[in-house]
DNA sequence: AATTAATTACTGACCGGCCGGTAATTTATC
DNA sequence: GATAAATTACCGGCCGGTCAGTAATTAATT
């Protein structure tokens, strides 16, 4: 971390080295910006926004700091690009299953849900929910940014499923905003929980258990009761 | 975030100003540590731990930075007495609610997400588990300390009143860690959300009304089932 | 009680290293 | 040899941490 204080140790290289050993110097102008998301995208994750140096970031996409202003103009518009190019495709094809699955609103909670964690929270974009709650509120343009394309619109998928259940007579009528941010937090929970402590001091949980038992518990727990009541 | 960034356009000021006027500068020795740690966590909790800067810290304590130093030895250091100071108390009163309800699990559950809220959430320190969050992978030292003393202690208890429910056949017998970890999610997500997003540029949520759904819908979606499954 | 001596809390200028961003220069390609 | 691509050298500001010195307080001496 380079921020106010450095991680004063942190575990991995400090010392800013190519990723390939001086190559002859290739001039490749189509396939930079995607090599240099990529490398910030693993960087962001791994260290945050603020800590990332924009000369490791160059390096690990094997090409110098001056290279990368290239091709963006700023560190902000580096991550920014990040994030468009690698969620908004992810949350289109969520919105695909919503068409798809309509007559029956659990099974497309469930296939939101696993196709959630196959896309995104099993893989390295898996970081970028502690990312943008870390960072949002040092840097409330990306934030903003995030929020109306990425959370706005995926709170709104969420909650049109739960609408449907509702309508249907399967969940009891509950606000839909509330219930679909219910309904995302123990997966963000997961996800973070891998990028914080699992990363450096604690037991990783068991993925796949704890997403059946959440979605079992939410299905179950939100469904219309017999009669008796937990209050 | 000072960070290997600067906010570049921070909204708050960034000049650094004493709290109150050039008093005619006391020497207090007792009540500056408190002073200061209460100081860091405000600050702490509103731009995170790297981007905080240390003399800002002494200047919102009435203080110079050079005394700051008189009484930690480094900017981890005043982290851990703030995580110390703030949190270890609330965990202690939580822990007495176990046998002052082991009767009641469910009551037991409600007293303890309640009083969470209560206590930490709704307080300046509901934001220490997104600052814990985002910090953790810089400063492993600090998140093993939180770790150890914060979460591993927290999850026992909410485990410890899982597993009595489910000994008196009140809750399915699902495993209690990731059970724990399910229950407490949601509550986390509310006070992250606070103090990220809608600390910038979006609405907070109803908190009362999330909890209230949140904990019927977690009684009820654990409890042993009639006969149907969710599946 | 007044003066001085010793102690201790506190200050703020300063240093060294770091990093985002820019400008001058070199190298590749046609 | 002209142009585009990439590198290298450099700048300026920032911040954790230090330290020589100052002000407040207490103790000693008369």
């Amino acid at each position: 971390m380079a921020p106010t204080s450095k991680p004063t140790r942190s575990p991995a290289s400090s010392t800013v080295q190519p990723a390939a050993k001086a190559l002859p110097r290739r001039r490749r102008k189509e396939a930079r910006p995607q090599e240099l998301t990529a490398a910030a995208l693993s960087l962001f994750v791994e260290k945050g926004f603020a800590a990332t140096k924009l000369e490791e970031v160059a390096a690990r996409a094997g090409v110098s700091k001056g290279t990368l202003y290239l091709y963006f103009d700023s560190k902000e518009a580096l991550f920014k690009a990040v994030i468009a190019e690698g969620i908004v495709p992810a949350l289109e094809e969520g919105e695909a299953l919503l068409a798809e699955h309509a007559d029956d609103p659990v099974a497309l909670l469930r296939e939101l849900l696993y196709g959630w964690w196959e896309r995104i929270g099993n893989t390295e974009l898996g970081g970028i929910p502690k990312l943008m709650i870390s960072e949002a509120r040092n840097f409330p343009e990306v934030a903003a940014y995030y929020h109306e394309r990425v959370i706005q619109r995926g709170l709104r998928l969420i909650g049109d499923a739960v609408r449907l259940g509702v309508r249907r007579g399967l969940f009891r009528p509950e606000s839909p905003e509330l219930v679909g941010n219910l309904f995302i937090a123990p997966v963000l929970h997961l996800s973070m929980w891998r990028h914080s402590f699992a990363a450096c001091c604690a037991r990783d949980l068991d993925a796949d258990a704890f997403l059946a038992i959440w979605f079992e518990l939410f299905i179950n727990g939100l469904g219309v009761r017999p009669a008796e009541g937990g209050r």
